[in-house]
DNA sequence: CTACTATATGGACCGACGGTCAACTTGTCG
DNA sequence: CGACAAGTTGACCGTCGGTCCATATAGTAG
């Protein structure tokens, strides 16, 4: 269990992390700064979140939950149900969307991210991705393909067009070329 | 003109980064460390290259050249003459051929860059895929899908690839989707 | 309420980093 | 050769992510 202070600082932290993520640029926010909006001592920030990187992941992580919850146990088209084609599509435009609603975070976890093809989103994200286009286009390499198509939401192109209010091209972009490829 | 022991320095610096980096951790590859290496002091390579964003982008753009030279000017299908598809294919080969050939100063300069989406060397690569795909299929949004190809091309994914020797698989992989988008 | 313990806390401290700068040296050219 | 532009240098700077441990406190058993 953890103890009531400890879960309320944790939840200082993740909340002031947030904010100053969305009013300063990301290299203006070092962990001393966190530590210091969330009236905490740097020493709780990283007895919490480990390093920087956890803490990022702590992040993205609590926007992503919903996501995982839809497409494993939700209604179709996301969740089970419709054909792979379909929760495809609508798997990338809940990416996008979910991606575009929290381009800070996102980056702010890219940037701290080792090893960016082995977290635990990802390789979920990655397992999903593959398995559908396994079974909805048996000729393709599978594994790959989702690589690909995963490596193309990378947090500088969302900002490209979140910048011009264009997120719409980007799911549409990313529906055709899944069309293309299952066709 | 640039001074003779001013030219031989930028050589040495350059020289040195490549072989820390070849036989080292991106992470112990410090500006100090370069300096070093190459026998000369830190301020003479903050002089020559402004930054460490500025020596990794001249370190790429020597690798770089030849297939800049071999797109603009040289014998199809790479250059100019084949019909775009070919040219797309080749282009995305050659690109494959060239990053695995240096992952490691790749992913420097991709670590190192701020602005991925607007370095000189993305910039070129985005415009030719961007003008090719236009040709060769109208009804695509050229712009966005060159993005999104090009994405797909980081560092990581390209190490994972090599680490296995399954090079292979990424060419192939990446022939196949433009295929498919062309189709 | 008290005593005890496991857990949490904070901030001084650390080494390393990218980057600056002013004093100094050296190549170049008339 | 002399003079000046160009290049070189490394001590120095502020900041960063991360550590450490003396101190404080929540939770619990008696």
């Amino acid at each position: 269990m953890e103890r009531a202070d400890a879960a309320r600082n944790r939840r200082a932290i993740l909340r002031a992390t947030e904010e100053l993520l969305s009013s300063h640029d990301l290299s203006e926010v070092s962990m001393d700064r966190v530590a210091a909006a969330a009236g905490v001592g740097k020493g709780t920030v990283f007895h919490r979140f480990g390093n920087r990187e956890g803490l990022m992941r702590a992040l993205v992580e609590s926007r992503v939950e919903e996501l995982s919850a839809a497409v494993e146990s939700g209604p179709p088209p996301l969740g089970p149900g419709a054909p792979a084609p379909e929760r495809l599509a609508a798997f990338f435009d809940a990416v996008v969307e979910l991606a575009t609603r929290n381009v800070k975070v996102m980056a702010a976890f890219e940037q701290a991210s080792t090893d960016r093809l082995n977290n635990p989103i990802y390789l979920s994200w990655h397992a999903h991705v593959s398995g559908l286009i396994a079974s909805a286009a048996p000729a393709l390499d599978a594994d790959l393909t989702a690589h690909l198509l995963l490596g193309s939401l990378h947090s500088d192109l969302m900002r490209r067009f979140l910048r011009t209010g264009e997120t719409h091209r980007l799911s549409d972009g990313l529906r055709s070329m899944v069309a293309a490829l299952l066709r």
